[in-house]
DNA sequence: CCAATAGTGTCTATCAGACATTATCTA
DNA sequence: TAGATAATGTCTGATAGACACTATTGG
């Protein structure tokens, strides 16, 4: 049989095979907190749970994961993150009472007021603080996605400004060191955190400055480049 | 309708869910080069290319994922690799030809010898040095995953030694140093190798040493927790 | 002895941590 | 002027790069 014969013959529906969905954690700061955005579950299973926003692929439109995620994503903010990178998959027999399933889970960032005001409009959509979210129980094995993500956010905070993206597109240097601060879960040097990032030209000087009950300071954006920027030293762990 | 109803009317052939493989990219280092296990493809579609080790879920048998991935390895080599880790999943409507597919790519190392007599009993699994990969026309797009994986164990080379699973159990220095050469792609300060590599006490010297026409080199041995050990600087990019 | 390979000594450059000091705003 | 917040000056310590040097084998 030649592979054209074969794949006129193939029916996929012969072979059992997993559930496959995507899930996003997308995170932000807001309030010198992390948030992350939790959507309440209308269908069974763990209806009425809390949950991360995602669901299944859709075959006819959906061409990759990314753009289902990113379709999803849409729908729960209005708006499409700037930072959106794959976390990991978890896959197995357990996870969903439906049966065997497999989850692409994707960690995204984005600034709380570039959705603030579509989100008021979608009831079942939220921002939530971090540290409640760990007290509740949440749908299936997300707790443990977001834990994983959390974790992965920590990481990068140490070697590049990813978590920029988490702020709106102009920002304060000390608005960034803080939230580095949050997730790394300790205070950093200021010094050491603005020496790094000038001397490698992260960001752009706007000109402006914001005052805050002090010294004003200097609004910056970041640079097209400075997503994918690694420091080759790593601030302590 | 409540939950319980609700999962015993529940069918997912009803739903159109995508094709779920995994994939693993095995590396080893023999004769100063790096090596990728490639398997001769004996079904449609793409039968007779040379691909990546992998295959679809056994729902029946496999309770996770990467359970999924040590069984088809275990068939090709004999044993299971010493380092398994989660790559990236990839998934969209034109990696397969039989349709939407999602497949989890790991990557995973293990020493040449580990399995080089069980390969030789499999007449559809090789050995290929990486330089020669290149150049071949692969199933799918596991061409692409393979770079993938290259790409994030040149990174892991930087700063952590878990390319030292690659080596056998006992391995000396020079040994563990060419192969970060290979994957980092430029030649290394055997000091600055050796210095950060007895800080971090990564290493137990067996006592014994290996003669190879010069002086002899130490024969060492990892440490149990020397994987998940990252240096705060990295080497030179 | 020489050639080859393994391993060390030591200087420099870079950059994060620490922390004191200065700058610029509002009340 | 005082209090608050932003930004800088400057010292120290850790560690990678460079490269010359010494050590240990076989022929």
């Amino acid at each position: 049989m030649d592979e054209k014969q074969f794949l006129a013959e193939y029916n996929k529906h012969h072979y059992d095979s997993p559930l496959v969905t995507v899930d996003a954690v997308l995170f932000t700061y807001h309030e010198e907190c992390l948030k992350v955005l939790l959507v309440e579950r209308a269908n069974h299973p763990d209806r009425g749970k809390w949950g991360l926003p995602g669901g299944f692929v859709d075959l006819e439109h959906d061409k990759t994961l990314e753009e289902t995620v990113r379709r999803k994503l849409k729908e729960k903010t209005g708006i499409e993150p700037p930072y959106l990178e794959q976390l990991q998959s978890i896959g197995n027999a357990e996870r969903d009472k439906r049966g065997w399933s497999v989850t692409v889970a994707y960690t995204a960032l984005m600034a709380y007021q570039a959705c603030a005001s579509h989100i008021s409009t979608v009831a079942d959509a939220q921002w939530l603080a971090l540290d409640k979210v760990g007290q509740m129980d949440l749908a299936f094995d997300h707790q443990a996605i977001i834990n994983l993500a959390r974790e992965r956010m920590r990481q990068k905070a140490l070697y590049s400004i990813i978590p920029a993206y988490a702020l709106p597109e102009i920002f304060t240097l000390p608005e960034l060191q803080h939230l580095h601060e949050v997730l790394i879960g300790k205070a950093l040097q200021k010094k050491s955190f603005r020496r790094r990032i000038e001397q490698a030209e992260l960001l752009i000087d706007t000109g402006k400055k914001r005052s805050e009950g002090g010294r004003p300071a200097v609004l910056y954006r970041m640079k097209q480049s400075s997503g994918a920027y690694t420091f080759v030293r790593n601030l302590e762990d």
